[in-house]
DNA sequence: ATTATCTATAGATCTATAGATAATGC
DNA sequence: ATTATCTATAGATCTATAGATAATGC
């Protein structure tokens, strides 16, 4: 990777190396980023990475927590419509999967780094749970009552949000492998994600709507 | 983690070796496994595991394709019964489900390793298509056949194969973030896998079942 | 003789800190 | 005075190899 100077005099020192560092744990995880690399890419040398941040593991962690934010709550936004399922189910998908779009990199970045230090998560275990909890409350209420009403068959929140991220992570998990493996343009890649995306709506409504002469 | 040597008189140093590679680099990856650990679970010193292999991508590479071999085999023995895909879709959800119960770390280990280094598909590119394209073929002809018998609903090869795969790996992915998180003990686990699995064929089947007053 | 195994070490990283110097704020 | 930045380096790993010694096969 070519590493180049980003600062700007816009920015202090301190901000750029916090950046430097968010583009290239992300690219590169942890393990193969070095504060080198970090200052080299912020443009100071490796000692004021640690002047400003003390460790590499507490640099990461800054990053660390702001992606995961991102993560969830764009995860968790997702269900706050008022709508019909079958209309509320396209916006629910399509969110989700537009937002990995615009950052491909965020779910193997997560999932590895959260491998290779489960830990970590029991730091933010409370946060999460204070905040899911009565979002995944109301979708469930939601669901028993569209059920209730015969509008869509069973199933509980957690199962259909399962679903939903499955699938849409999942293209953006073995993307660099197919890119790789079959050399795709920038334009072939995104109408197969496009397609994807549909297929994916299709599915989880399809999962949802109740089978005929029931 | 402790190491504890696992030769035994009945396989060769040099087999025992390749043995706790395997074991360390599928719970590691490469990068956090060193010669020195694999030498120390084999119970040789370290310069043995060079003697043998002679670098550590040597031996790893050894490692990545018996699982990736694993992987693709099982992926696609799935699709080669002759039933009604109402019959088909749990067999091959449930042993692609089940292959990962028992190899749980595979997928990670896989993604992880060819995202680190996705110019090692290249090497085995040719190798699936091979033995890939036919079989997908053959899944795309059952399902053309059975459109047009209005047994199922429009939907390619691909698209069946991925959507299955997606549902199926995420929980194996996800795992550790929730057995840390939430300390579940392994029977529930199971049961949660099992209640998953469940869920994951219904919504595979109600892709693919026509819907009503069609 | 050949193969298997060991000890020792060169050379490459990489993190974190110590200590010097330059820039800035009062 | 204080804060920002640099140079230099100690100490920790880790891979791969050189060279010695032990075990095995003819």
């Amino acid at each position: 990777m070519e590493i180049e100077n980003i600062k700007s005099d816009e920015r202090s020192m301190e901000q750029t190396i916090l950046g430097a560092a968010e583009t290239l744990f992300i690219e590169q995880g942890f393990d193969k980023t070095s504060t080198g690399q970090i200052a080299k890419l912020a443009g100071c040398n490796q000692a004021l990475v640690h002047y400003y941040y003390r460790t590499k593991e507490k640099l990461f962690d800054l990053v660390f927590e702001k992606k995961m934010r991102m993560a969830l709550n764009n995860f968790l936004q997702v269900e706050s419509e008022g709508l019909d399922f079958e209309k509320r189910i396209p916006l629910m998908v399509g969110l989700h999967f537009d937002f990995l779009k615009n950052n491909p990199r965020i779910a193997s970045f997560l999932l590895h780094e959260l491998s290779r230090n489960p830990a970590r998560i029991r730091n933010m275990i409370d946060k999460i749970r204070q905040y899911a909890q009565p979002l995944l409350e109301r979708l469930n209420r939601d669901l028993e009552e569209a059920v209730k009403q015969g509008r869509i068959r069973p199933i509980t929140g957690i199962d259909l949000l399962l679903t939903i991220v499955s699938l849409n992570v999942a293209p953006f998990l073995i993307r660099p492998v197919f890119q790789t493996a079959l050399s795709l343009s920038d334009k072939e890649i995104e109408d197969i994600l496009e397609n994807r995306k549909r297929e994916i709506v299709e599915t989880v409504l399809s999962r949802l709507r109740p089978v005929a002469g029931n």
